[in-house]
RNA sequence: GACCCCUUCGUCUAGUGGUCAGGACGCUGGCCUCUCACGUCGGUAACGGGGGUUCGAAUCCCCCAGGGGUCGCCA
């Protein structure tokens, strides 16, 4: 079998992740079998129109290595692929249907069809459309068509019987007709509704399985009766549930985190993205939970996707991340957070890459960064009782004698022999002269070195990230808060 | 409200008549350790409820409850 599978986004201007997790469902069964993934744009709705919204759609694919075969800007066997430039098909294919019965134009306007649900909801019915105009003979249709009077295209829904069509997550379907109601194909400005337009070009395009979010379920029925009206074959329905942002409701563009690109913005790598999404309401069925992309093409299977919902959990996200950026080399690591790196620290005289090295094993996300490193520029003021450590047995008066060693120790290092090895060496053979455990001298040279209780690397890490002077005259701190906090014992 | 769908640890899930119901995140205890983290070893916690079918049900059937979706000239 030929696998032909589409991603058909309507442009509004951003990427919602639930949207990008079908594409990449879309994308990886085309991949998996060889076949072929086409990106079509569902712009039949004037009125929300958004600019630059198609841009969106090619970039964040692009970012994502969701690479399409056909498509737009790429063309293909089966273009136009953005709708609003395939209108003539769809009247060609409307004007069929009519023809064969299975529908009917519709003159009724807004205020009757107001009226109408109103009067249904009022009498406790569920509002569907009356059939005002189903049985309009040809000669009055003609005339009023004549006279400019506007009109759309219904599907003519069968009476009575049932529909059953089958989805490849959900298996068997079936609903009553009369459950059903004659929904608009063409609207009046000449362009199809998503009713309509989806059931044409994806027969059309020649698509294999038809990949969607679980609202068009309910929907799928009239497509079916739609593409056997046609006398087409019917496409495999794959309906994926939706993504959540807790049991009761969907992730939303308003909760400002649904969308693709504020996952980047925040330092969400693009792999960790798309491996979280995929396994979000998917399993392999194995243990494995780390994929790439290329990866996830060779294992993806429909089997796989789950029935019900699944909510978006950011801690587990924040984990996945974490995992990735740990697994990038230091240069990696550090090419990447430099940006967030430098939104903290304005100096210039530091140690970056010891900065880079120190933040490698301690970031989840890459904007966890700029507040772990709020002593760099700046050292804060802090309190002496910091100097003790229980655990490590420190003491103001140890703490004031380590000081003390380590600024004799270090004072000797020249500026030009001040890297992470010599200071190692010093502070390490520290600990070996005075015959004590390495926190009686770390631990206090960390603190005056940072006046913060927890930070990123230890004492001889910071030391060279700040500098000879800094550590110098931060030590020199150390020692004062120390005597003064002595003296007032 | 009507119609359709769903229901395993807090979360993502494995499981398709016989498992101590497995894994992961989280939480938590130990180890490692100059702090925090990383790493590592352990622990915690689930079959929505009620009826059946069966020697035996998370797995099959029915009912109930809860949740979701749809009911537009939006997709």
């Amino acid at each position: 079998m030929i696998v032909r599978t589409r991603f058909a986004p309507s442009p509004t201007g951003y990427m919602h992740v639930g949207n990008l997790r079908t594409a990449l469902y879309a994308y990886l069964l085309a991949r998996k079998h060889g076949g072929t993934f086409i990106l079509r744009i569902e712009d039949t709705d004037q009125e929300r129109e958004v600019a630059g919204a198609v841009d969106i759609i090619y970039s964040t694919l692009r970012q994502t290595g969701l690479l399409w075969d056909e498509g737009p800007d790429k063309g293909g066997p089966c273009g136009p692929y953005v709708q609003s430039e395939r209108k003539p098909i769809y009247r060609q294919h409307a004007d069929m249907l009519v023809d064969g019965g299975h529908a009917y134009y519709c003159f009724c306007d807004k205020e009757r069809l107001d009226l109408m649900r109103k009067r249904q909801e009022a009498e406790g019915k569920q509002p569907k459309y009356d059939g005002h105009c189903r049985t309009l003979p040809r000669v009055e249709r003609e005339k009023l068509i004549a006279a400019g009077k506007p009109w759309v295209i219904r599907q003519r829904i069968p009476d009575g019987g049932t529909t059953t069509f089958k989805d490849e997550v959900f298996g068997e379907i079936t609903v009553e007709n009369d459950t059903l109601d004659d929904n608009v194909l063409l609207k009046s400005d000449g362009l199809p509704t998503y009713n309509f337009a989806n059931v044409v070009d994806d027969h059309l395009m020649g698509i294999s399985h038809v990949i969607r979010g679980m609202e068009y379920l309910s929907s799928s029925p009239k497509y079916n009766l739609l593409y056997t009206a046609f006398g087409w074959d019917i496409p495999k329905y794959v309906h994926c549930p939706p993504v959540m942002r807790d049991a009761q409701r969907k992730l939303s563009k308003r909760d400002g985190d649904a969308s693709y690109q504020d996952f980047i913005d925040k330092g969400y790598l693009n792999e960790a993205v798309m491996n979280y999404l995929a396994l979000l309401g998917w399993s392999p069925g194995t243990d494995r939970e780390k994929f790439t992309l290329a990866e996830l093409a060779e294992v993806f299977d429909i089997t796989g996707i789950s029935k019900s919902p699944a909510i978006f959990d950011p801690v587990k996200l924040a984990w996945l991340n974490g995992e990735y950026l740990r697994a990038l080399t230091p240069e990696e690591f550090t090419a990447k957070a430099l940006p967030f790196i430098k939104q903290a620290v304005k100096r210039e005289d530091v140690a970056f890459s010891t900065i880079a090295a120190v933040l490698h094993q301690r970031t989840e996300k890459l904007s966890d960064i700029p507040p772990q490193l709020d002593f760099i520029d700046t050292l804060p003021d802090y309190s002496p009782e910091m100097f003790i450590h229980k655990k490590s047995k420190t003491t103001f008066e140890s703490s004031l004698a380590s000081l003390k060693a380590a600024r004799e120790a270090l004072d000797t290092i020249p500026e030009g022999g001040w890297d992470h090895a010599t200071l190692h060496a010093a502070l390490m053979g520290l600990v070996e002269k005075l015959g004590v455990k390495n926190a009686i001298v770390l631990w206090p040279v960390r603190v005056a070195l940072s006046g913060k209780e927890f930070t990123p690397g230890g004492g001889i890490e910071i030391a060279h990230i700040i500098g000879r002077n800094e550590t110098l005259s931060r030590l020199e701190r150390g020692i004062s808060l120390l005597e003064g906090a002595i003296r007032k014992q």
